[in-house]
DNA sequence: TGTACATCAGTGAACGCGCGTTCACTGATGTAC
DNA sequence: TGTACATCAGTGAACGCGCGTTCACTGATGTAC
């Protein structure tokens, strides 16, 4: 393929699509993310977006996809690199920082088409890593809502600009000060 | 005033505006607001929300002004009826959900006018409130974030439906839960 | 009590814009024989 | 090795729509004298 001609087949253009809507996004934010911007940033129609993932919400629950498949990936390695469960939290908000497009959207599900079995799939493997095991006790359950919450929180508060500005620039830092200082449990273990 | 006679004046139409976008926003979300149908839903034309408000992100700072201030009077009445530090946190997941197009703006802060001075003063005194005292010690700041994540985390998880089924449908109630199973802190007071 | 005038509150029409979707089409590639 | 045909991949123009903003305007109210 001559680099300098414009090759009317792209050979890899639903990928490339997948990955302007994320810089697009990024530039943001999920609701303002158009098909033509995103089609003018990967050199195509607009049409042509339409051809790979049917509509705009079709687009976007690729993404949604994408970001759910990135998070099982990269919180399952932070189980494996660290027994150290603060880690794991540490690795959630990471994931949010370093793939804020892809957080963005995997919550916001009017956005996108939330019934598609891809995404339900890529939904509920990350959910189960998320709340414990594949059939939790009521004690593991809140557990883990528990723990994401806090990291859920963090992160999303930090996207947000909305942490003071004395904790620092670094939220992996600050996630391990904000676990040091969680309030105590209130109750017994059930 | 005829009741029956569309009076040219309505009297009270910036807060009826207020009202509207409120009204709207909860309908559907705030990105997708648009000034011509909070307009069409306190029946005048969409210029007249200009006249009041200056613009679009006008409107909206002022729901956010708004929403920080009822935020700030209803956590000040839950530190007032209640000792317990929990139900202060409740309180906080109660607004939420109560006042969902508020809080959903309230974070948003790409879409107000985020220097405007009102706005800063509302969100200056909620903080004050959130984080503890005015100058507080980096070891209360850091417990004040941490108790704020908990249930900032538990408030967005729950508004987008993405907390498990199987918690049941009351937010107040999941927060008691969940803060009775968080993990344990992992170091020890500055 | 009147009257002139300024100001406030809202109207209605017009503007240009970017958007998602549809559609007939063409260029490129793969497959059957 | 060729050739016909089907399918895949992307184009380009057109559609109707709702949007935020601007602007000259008018109706209503308040104030000074």
């Amino acid at each position: 393929m001559a680099p300098s001609s414009r090759p009317y087949h792209h050979g890899g253009l639903k990928a490339a699509l997948l990955k302007a809507a994320v810089e697009t996004i990024s530039a943001s934010s999920p609701a303002s993310m158009s098909l033509r911007e995103v089609a003018r940033r990967a050199g195509v129609t607009h049409a042509a977006a339409i051809y790979h993932y049917g509509d705009k919400a079709g687009l976007l629950t690729a993404v949604a996809v994408d970001g759910f498949r990135l998070l099982t990936a990269q919180i399952t390695s932070a189980y494996q690199a660290y027994e150290d469960f603060l880690e794991v939290g540490v690795a959630y908000v990471r994931f949010a920082v370093e793939h804020r497009a892809h957080f963005e959207v995997m919550y916001r599900p009017d956005l996108y088409h939330a019934g598609d079995p891809e995404l339900l799939e890529a939904k509920a493997a990350a959910a189960q890593l998320l709340y414990g095991s594949e059939h939790p006790d009521p004690g593991q359950l809140l557990a883990g809502v528990a723990a994401w919450s806090v990291v859920h929180g963090l992160a999303t508060l930090w996207l947000n600009g909305n942490l003071p500005e004395q904790l620092g620039k670094d939220p992996e830092a600050i996630t391990r000060l904000v676990a040091s200082r969680l309030p105590p449990s209130t109750g017994a273990a059930p």
